[in-house]
DNA sequence: CTCCTTGTTGACTCGTGTTCAATAAGAGTA
DNA sequence: TACTCTTATTGAACACGAGTCAACAAGGAG
């Protein structure tokens, strides 16, 4: 945090007196009327930008200045709503996982554990599927280490992994209603990273076939189903079976030892 | 690309001979002697720090004036070995993904596959044990979605991908030489990033389990073995089981679709 | 209409990334 | 040893993006 050294109080007025005289002399030099909204409102016209461009470009890319331009405002404005670029960021991706977390959410509690996972992960691969680049951005975007920024990503996962899998290791045989074992512990851990991965690798395909597709049949447009069959891409449900019996595979054997 | 606006010839060979008479007057200021060190040598101390560095602090926390004064050199010597600071970084990132892929390498290649899958865990928890704080910064990214960087990572996946697993899909029922299933791929893809989240997650609870112990019996030291029992972390050999029982069960259950 | 709160501005500062003319280390040759 | 040539190295200058803050004005309340 820099000090800045500005005009004393008596310079800083001789210069806007100076500068309403130069105003006066020229009627070409129309001063743009100010906009205020709401601070909820602006708040949230700042992110979603924010969240447009941190999915498509570099943290360094993405500068305060454009992100102002686009909201049509100063870059002080900015500031105002967030301390920092970095602050900036940080709050983007806080969003971006409470909308995966909120989509998951969605799904109904009172249904046993296995057709809640399959119902969970119906909703995360929807979601990955409709929201790929900025899922992408908010898991694998990173920016070095930082404390912060791991701490939501880190939490995110959690949340996700408490969401999907609620009540499994109750399900099968041997287990508890609390992870006691370390190597459970890593297994789910590890779980988590295997529906990111493979969920990654779905969309890249998906994607992948729908440019194939559209080539040799001409435009189908953006209304493609999610989980449509695809000759060179799994469908949705396919891969939510996988990711169910992986996940059924690694516990049994993570509570074996 | 800015263009720089500098003195012509004649007004920079003007103040030279200006900052020659200056010099000649002041016996105290000592210009430093230049080291020139070969260019194999010095790149090599610029990406060991740049390792160093990016494994511990954010982009943008490692300034180029930091690199620069660890390693006795001027910002601009920086600048003849990389065009820029993501160039830097994108190097740093290659070398410690080449430094991953050579330790696992070093496994040899003429056991059978379930042999070469299990020594190559072994080696690849060793490294990520080992290198913990490198292997994180490799994987989890560091200056948001850049395209560059992503190939790197992933390529890097890739290849572990390869090596890892090689001929582990025709050693199974049903199996064949060429992974041609869309969700075998996905399946396998799903697998890695398995194994990067489990691994991960291990050493951190080595860390943790450290930690504890050594708060609890005083300081141990470094020495403690990698694979060695702790109440409170798996061991090496448990979390490659896991690893390798998950293979088995995701590549039986993506061979049965 | 006046007063007050606070969202908004734009000129400015400064730190970091980048550039480049000049310099000198070191190898090779006579 | 002296000279020449190549190229690693320097440090001052520059560009630009992050960040600052005194001043301003939109809008609501009385």
């Amino acid at each position: 945090m820099r000090l800045l050294r500005y005009a004393s109080p008596v310079e800083a007025r001789t210069k806007a007196r100076r500068r309403s005289v130069e105003k006066g002399g020229r009627a070409d030099v129309e001063p743009r009327p100010r906009v205020r909204l709401e601070v909820d409102e602006r708040r949230s016209q700042l992110i979603e930008l924010g969240l447009a461009q941190f999915a498509s470009r570099s943290y360094d890319d993405v500068s305060i200045e454009l992100i102002a331009q686009q909201a049509g405002i100063s870059k002080g404005l900015l500031y105002h709503y967030f301390p920092t670029k970095r602050a900036f960021y940080v709050a983007c991706i806080r969003e971006a996982a409470a909308r995966l977390l909120a989509r998951i959410g969605e799904v109904p509690r009172d249904a046993p554990p296995l057709d809640r996972l399959r119902a969970g992960l119906d909703a995360y691969l929807g979601y990955v599927r409709a929201h790929a680049r900025a899922y992408v951005a908010l898991m694998r975007g990173g920016i070095g280490v930082d404390p912060e920024i791991n701490a939501v990503i880190d939490e995110t996962r959690a949340s996700l992994l408490a969401q999907l899998t609620s009540d499994m290791a109750v399900a099968l045989p041997g287990g508890s209603d609390t992870v006691t074992s370390p190597l459970l512990r890593v297994a789910l851990r590890g779980w988590i990273g295997l529906a990111e991965a493979a969920s990654i690798a779905w969309v890249e395909a998906c994607v992948e076939a729908d440019t194939r597709t559209d080539a040799s049949k001409g435009r189908r447009g953006e209304g493609a189903e999610a989980g449509a069959e695809r000759p060179n891409a799994p469908s949705g449900a396919e891969v939510r079976e996988l990711l169910t019996q992986a996940l059924i595979a690694i516990i049994e054997g993570a509570l074996k030892r």
